[in-house]
Order: structure tokens, then sequence, then C-alpha cells
RNA sequence: GGUCCCGUAGCUCAGUUGGAUAGAGCAACAGCCUUCUAAGCUGUGGGUCAGGCGUUCGAAUCGCCUCGGGAUCACCA
């Protein structure tokens, strides 16, 4: 495809002696063809109307590059048909594709970035998955990623947590309650903002319990380490639920001292300056913000000094090419400021951070707010998915004569696969809403339909095999093109040509980070190949020929489809 | 108040490096299973792309203004 377009570039710049370089766009589904030109940009150099440059450009092209069977103009669009040994050719070349070739480059994505005092809830699912699903997608593209975690295990908030189960645990641990280790320190940290009410004491309790953590009390440290080894083990319960993973995982507590050097050079620099009081801050009205502290009046750093130090370490660790930031919009501004800030120290690589901001997730009655328990935790959600996945499945009586572990792992990927589905499919950048109510369709433009598209292609091919193994056959004795099926009807051509995109979507969605591109794509490719599963017989077809293409296409889909899934973390059963 | 993001069908969302008559799903209604899995397919209805002005052959897409919604501007992380 890219061929093509290079042709045609050079057919127009001999035709009109200066470098036009137009893109090609698919032709609308009213018209016919198979690819458009819009000549419009051309006629100050035609000199013509838009129909009569249309057609010259068509005449040329035509007559230049064999690609291109026939022509239409309509107004200033030149529709393109291509030969369909060209689609037979691009159809080869993507049935050979898995990922892009490496491009050399190295990519850190953050993600996930838990607190340990509360389990984790949907607007961290939505975090994780798409961390995950970028990371995925940019190796896809050719590049080595690194995906790192950096877990927020210090601070007063943890604090809480240990101060009430020290009061009111009576010794709990998540042995003895049954609960899951991050859900029993979860509901400490309930419990100490529920007390704070009758005893506004515990405030100034907690602090000093900071202050002998930051001091290393052996008693306190023992205690926030065994308190947060439950929470580790709670939450690999739940990614591993997700399917996500890490590369390196880095901890607060060894990186808050970070970048305390960095104030000393920002000083010595004249870039950041020092209060009275011994706090040290950078001023950023000139650049349209605000001023902005770095280091506290007492020495101590803030979560602008850790994040400043991270950066430098990871860069000089090891040689990055982007440092991407899976966080929340709503720390847009802090992200802005690291950058601007990195920018004014002279660190060449500021351009290389990027903060990939995604949007809230909503509930119908607006933001999560754990105070009020309207949030959703993630394992509930997940049980849930996966508990409505086998309600239904039994329902549509899919699980008749089917084995408990089959059926356990069939209603694990589908309920995942709708949940994954359901918060990738939209723009990251977007705030989404999920109703709790409505739950997770596992019909129309959903995971499970793609899942149920890729299941039923496996049983075709499943018989198909059995059948007489005609395809293989001919295929030995006539080898791979030989006597290829003459006609190729609309749908089938439909199919290659969305066949072949996939490359380019993969390109486009590690451009824009974006896995709602993925998804999207593979929806519009499981549709139509639903239409065309119920429009063309394909084993019962009678030509031999024509059989064998249309197994090797619903093969290439099935492909195409685990490929652009598994780009999601969504895996595709076989049955369902 | 400053900065940033968003506004497309009743609902949830696609579509934006400017292209032809703006698309899906859900919900509603009407059809299609003795034949490759009906979690599927087909059809009907549903739109001032928040509003206005501008840029140009052409604007949902770019610019400015207005309205509406959200985030943020902590010696929290």
């Amino acid at each position: 495809m890219k061929n093509l377009e290079q042709k045609i570039t050079a057919a127009i710049g001999t035709l009109y002696g200066e470098k036009c370089e137009l893109p090609l766009t698919k032709t609308r589904r009213e018209f016919a063809g198979d690819v458009t030109l819009v000549v419009f940009p051309l006629l100050k150099a035609s000199r013509k109307s838009p129909e009569a440059t249309a057609m010259k450009v068509g005449e040329c092209l035509m007559r230049d590059i064999p690609e291109i069977k026939e022509f239409n103009v309509v107004k200033g669009f030149l529709n393109l048909t291509l030969t369909e040994s060209f689609w037979m050719n691009q159809l080869a070349m993507t049935e050979g594709f898995n990922r892009h070739d490496d491009t050399g480059r190295t990519v850190m994505v953050e993600y996930s970035s838990p607190n340990t005092n509360k389990p984790l809830h949907l607007g961290h699912v939505r975090n994780n998955l798409l961390g995950y699903s970028v990371a995925q997608i940019l190796e896809a593209a050719g590049n080595r990623v690194v995906k790192v975690n950096l877990v927020n295990d210090r601070g007063i908030h943890i604090c809480k947590s240990m101060l009430a189960w020290q009061l009111y645990g009576n010794g709990e641990t998540p042995a003895s309650s049954g609960m899951k280790g991050d859900h029993l320190v979860g509901k400490y940290y309930v419990e100490f903002n529920n007390r704070l009410a009758e005893d506004p004491s515990l405030q100034e309790k907690a602090q000093e319990m900071l202050r002998k953590w930051e001091a290393r009390d052996p008693e306190v440290y023992a205690l926030w380490e065994t308190m947060n080894g439950w929470v580790y083990e709670g939450f690999d319960v739940t990614y591993k639920a997700l399917g996500v993973s890490f590369d390196k995982i880095y901890y607060e507590s060894q990186t808050y001292l970070l970048g305390k050097s960095l104030v000393e050079e920002g000083l010595a620099k004249g870039i950041f300056y020092r209060k009275e009081d011994g706090s040290v801050w950078i001023d950023l009205t000139a650049d349209g913000l605000d001023e902005k502290l770095l280091l506290r009046g007492d020495g101590t750093s803030v979560y602008m000094t850790q994040d400043l130090g991270t950066a430098v370490q990871r860069f000089s660790e090891e040689k990055l090419d982007q440092l991407i930031y899976v966080v929340g919009n709503e720390q847009n501004y802090h992200f802005q400021v690291l950058k601007l800030i990195l920018s004014k120290l002279c660190y060449a690589w500021s351009d290389a951070i990027h903060h990939l901001s995604y949007g809230m997730v909503e509930l119908p009655e607006g933001k999560m707010k754990s105070r009020e328990g309207t949030v959703v935790d993630a394992d509930d959600l997940i049980d849930g998915m996966i508990d409505t996945a086998r309600r239904m499945s039994e329902e549509l009586g899919k699980l008749d004569g089917v084995s408990p572990e089959e059926a356990a792992e069939v209603s694990r990927r589908v309920g995942l696969g709708a949940l994954k589905y359901f918060l990738l499919k939209v723009d990251p950048k977007k705030t989404m809403l999920f109703d709790p109510k409505e739950s997770i369709d596992f019909n129309g433009n959903t995971g499970p339909f793609i899942q149920y598209t890729h299941a039923r292609i496996c049983s075709i091919l499943r018989k198909g095999a059995s059948v007489d193994g005609a395809e293989s056959k001919r295929m030995r004795d006539e080898g791979p093109d030989a006597a290829p099926c003459e006609t190729i009807n609309a749908q089938e051509l439909e199919l290659v040509k969305l066949l072949t995109e996939y490359p380019r979507i993969v390109t486009e969605a590690a451009a824009e980070l974006s896995p709602a591109v993925v998804a999207n794509y593979g929806y519009e490719l499981a549709k139509t190949f639903n239409g065309f599963y119920h429009d063309c017989p394909i084993l019962r077809e009678e030509d031999a020929a024509k059989r064998d293409f249309r197994l090797r296409l619903s093969r290439q889909v099935a492909r195409t489809l685990c490929l652009a899934m598994g780009l999601l973390g969504i895996e595709l059963p076989e049955k369902m």
C-alpha cells in the first residue's frame, strides 16, 4: 500500500512537475472503488476543473500503474479500483505479520501505582488495563518496553490503617479473618476515618506514627512491613486476575529521598529559590502557572521532589527514548510542572516524558467516593463479571456436556473479556460512565461478541480439518497459490481489505497510545466476518477453490482477532 | 479568577494530520434457526455534531467568542 502511494505521488509529480503528497483514503461504501484520491489540492497546478483534473490523473495512473484496474470520477474524487492480484499479495503479506520490525527504541511505561492503604477499585482497573495494553501495543509496534509500577507504600494514609489496626484490630490477620490482605488493611483505613469523628486526637497519633516510621522505630517499622505484606499478597491476586504484570517494581519508601540533590542543583543554577523558612520553590508564573513547592521548610521532600528524582534516575539507569506515565487526568497539572522543571534544568530528555492522561470512570450518581461507599471494588467487579458470564452461558446451554474445568475457563475468559473490552474501547482521555445496575453487555459492540466470532471460526476450522482435509491436500498438490478462486465476491474482498489494515492499526494505536483504536478495529473485523459467515457458505461451498479461499480467510480473521485482542489482554476461547 | 479537558441519536460510544449523503451498539418495533455455534444476521424509526462568527472549493474536525459539564491551582500523594 505504501509502495502504491509512492508510485502515485511520483506519477503526479511527473504530471504537474511538483511534489504533491496526497494521501489515499478508503473509498466510501456507496461508491465504486477501493481507494480514493482527492484532487482538489491539484487544481492550482492543473488549471482545470476538479472533474477534468481527476480524469486526467486517473488516465495517467491507469497507464503507469499496473495495480490499478479501473477508476471513476465523482466531482473532485478519483476512485481507484485495484486488481485482485494486488489484494491477494497484500493478504499474503499480512498473513506473515505478527509485530513490526524492531525500531531500536526503548519505552518505559509506568502504570498501576497504587496506595497500600486500600484495595484496588474500578478506577485502578482502567489504569491497569490501559497501562498493560499500551505496553503490549508499543511492543507490537517494534519497541522494547519496560513496564514498571511505583507503589506508594509510605505516608500518613498508611499510618492511619496501621494505627486503627493497632488500636482496634485485636491481632486480626488475613489468615484469621479469611479476608484478602488488601481488603483487611482497607477495612482499618475506613475504621480510622469512622473513629476520627469521635476522637480527633487520632490525627495527631497518626502523625506521630509517621515520625516514628521515618525514624525507623523498630516496632512501627515491623508493623508497616507486616501490613504492607498483606496488601501485596492481595494486590498480586488482583493483578493476576487482570492478567497484568510488571518488569520492575519501585517502592516510594525507597525513592522518596531522591531528588534532593536536584534541588541543590536548581538552587545553584538560580532556577529555584529559598524562602525565609527554608522551603524551596520555583516560580512558574511567567509560564502561566503558579509557584510550586519543591522542598519543605524542614528539609523533607514532597511528591514533586520525588518524581523529579525518579525521572532522573530512570534516564540515567538506561537509555530510554520515552517514559510514559499512565496517570489519571486529575494530575495533569503535576505532570505539566514536572516536565517544565526538567526542561528548565536543561535535561535534554524532558521532551521524552509523556503523561498518558486518562479520564475518570464515573458512576450514574457521579464520581466514586470511598467515604460514601460508592466505590466499585476491583475484586468484586471481576468476580461478578465471571459469574454473569457463567450464568449467561448456562442459560444459553453453552456449557452442556463441558467439563467443569473448561466451563470455568470459558466463563473466566468471557467475563474478563467483557470487562476489559468495555473499559478499553473508549478513548483513554475521555471520562466514561459505568452503570453497575445495567452492568456490562455481552451483546453488540462487546468483548464477548468478538470472542464468539472467534469461537465460531474455530469450530469451522476444526470441522474443516476433520471433514476431508481438502485444503491441505490441494495445497500439497498444487502449491500455495495454485488454482486460486477466479473471482472474489464483495464480502470476501471487504474482509481482505480489513485484514490487510491490521499492521497499520498497530502503528496508529502506538502513535496515539490508544487501545481503543485496536478495540474498534477488532469489532469492525468481527462484524464484517459475521456478515460474510451469514451469507457465504464455507465448508458447504462446493467449489473446492472457493472453499479453500474462505477457509484461509476465516483462519486469518481468527488469527488477527487473537493478535488484536491480545494487545488488549483479552483471551479468546475456542468454544463458547 | 488562572490553566487544562470534554460536549455527536433517548442512553453508551466511534468518526478530528479538513473531504462525498455523520456511523455503531444498547433500548423500541418488525423479521430470520430441521443446513458451518441465534452471545449471530436483516430491516424500521431516531441528529440544529451545545450555540454563534470566521478561515476555504469543502468544517463534527482548524481559529475566536458564548453557554453547559469536569479536573486542577496543598508544606497530600
